[in-house]
DNA sequence: CTGTAATTTCAGAAATTACTGAAATTACAC
DNA sequence: GTGTAATTTCAGTAATTTCTGAAATTACAG
């Protein structure tokens, strides 16, 4: 490896994060990799910076592509494949969010709703467990419902917002008046939906 | 196993997802079978249950301790240690974002402000790795600052912000003279952090 | 078409992680 | 203290995941 010690120190270290972020050593450093890269790289260069077997390189990438984390580019008179990462650091994240949620919430979810579903009709009411499964399920869909409504905010938006942190429930907390206006919104999908896993509240 | 069988269809399921959680199946399992308990189980009661060894689940509980997922109970005239998960799903949901903040964020935040610290005296001002170094570290701070902000509002406000979801825009797009009140807030930190991070905004 | 460069696939090797049973430790009743 | 139940530790094994090199496939220039 012969990187610029700032570099070096990057990808090493997202490599050993690699497992704690769901994916693995190869794939992190790859993309420590790609982000630090000015210029996009191909499968060889990687090879050669990071000393890994071009197959390991291949898959790795092929992962990234999966992940939609990577853009592919290519270069006049030149076959190969050079890969890069979205310019936007935002873009990236929402990307990270999203691919997760997809992989980590979703299927427990659509989970859930089924088990539901299936049990809802045969079984008694308010058996603990349906209890519980339902409470779970609200939660779920209170969260994810929530993240589908700010992903819609386009990043200029989003990041005051995000400065403004806690202090935006000082502006909810403003007369009657101002958050009354907001009643009408799209409240169909979330309407009681988390209100027993509110109930134990701090 | 002899389990209810939305229970079981819920434990095999956790289990299923654990490797996707970072935890592995024999701890999702367990948290399933406590989530959906209505009494504390000890841990041979969850052996009988998932059939698994009894020093597998006696390390599970370990971890799952180590997450602070569980809570501990004894009954009277019995030493077995009783296991349980907080009866509030929200705080389950707090617990568990905490952890994974420490585990996945807080070591990369700090190992980028440790070499941003020590290239920025050594090194030139502009070198586009160290660019692209801080526009991480700035994002990974405008995201936990604003975590650590929204994360001190208690249960019963927070879920209300949540069903509100990207209607909170439409109030701070109210008159300069309500979203002008807030300039003065505690704005320190996190001032200038991601001007960077925000600039390629869609 | 033929030849060559680039990439992917895949079977097996290496490394890591999960799990078990036996032994050790801890906690408490007597 | 002694004895016993509960829990933990740990060395070894099983299972899984990661990684490699060789072979197969794809993509294109001439």
């Amino acid at each position: 490896m012969n990187l610029d010690p700032v570099k070096q120190e990057v990808v090493l270290h997202f490599g050993e994060m690699g497992s704690r972020w769901g994916i693995n050593r190869t794939v992190g450093q790859i993309y420590a990799l790609l982000f630090l890269s000015e210029a996009p790289l191909n499968a060889d260069q990687i090879c050669d910076e990071l000393g890994f077997s071009r197959s390991n390189v291949s898959m790795g990438l092929k992962e990234l592509q999966a992940w939609n984390l990577v853009r592919l580019q290519h270069q006049i008179g030149d076959r190969r494949d050079y890969f890069t990462t979205p310019e936007d650091l935002w873009e990236i994240v929402r990307t990270l969010i999203d691919e997760r949620k997809k992989r980590e919430i979703d299927p427990t979810l659509s989970k859930l709703r089924t088990l539901l579903l299936a049990a809802e009709d045969s079984s008694v009411e308010n058996d603990p467990t349906l209890q519980r499964v339902r409470e779970l399920k609200d939660l779920f869909e209170l969260l994810t419902g929530w993240y589908e409504d700010i992903n819609q905010i386009p990043t200029d938006r989003l990041v005051p917002l995000l400065r403004l942190g806690a202090a935006v429930q000082r502006v909810l907390m403003l007369p009657e008046r101002v958050t009354g206006s907001l009643r009408g919104r799209s409240d169909a999908s979330s309407k009681g939906a988390a209100d027993a896993a509110a109930t134990d509240g701090d």
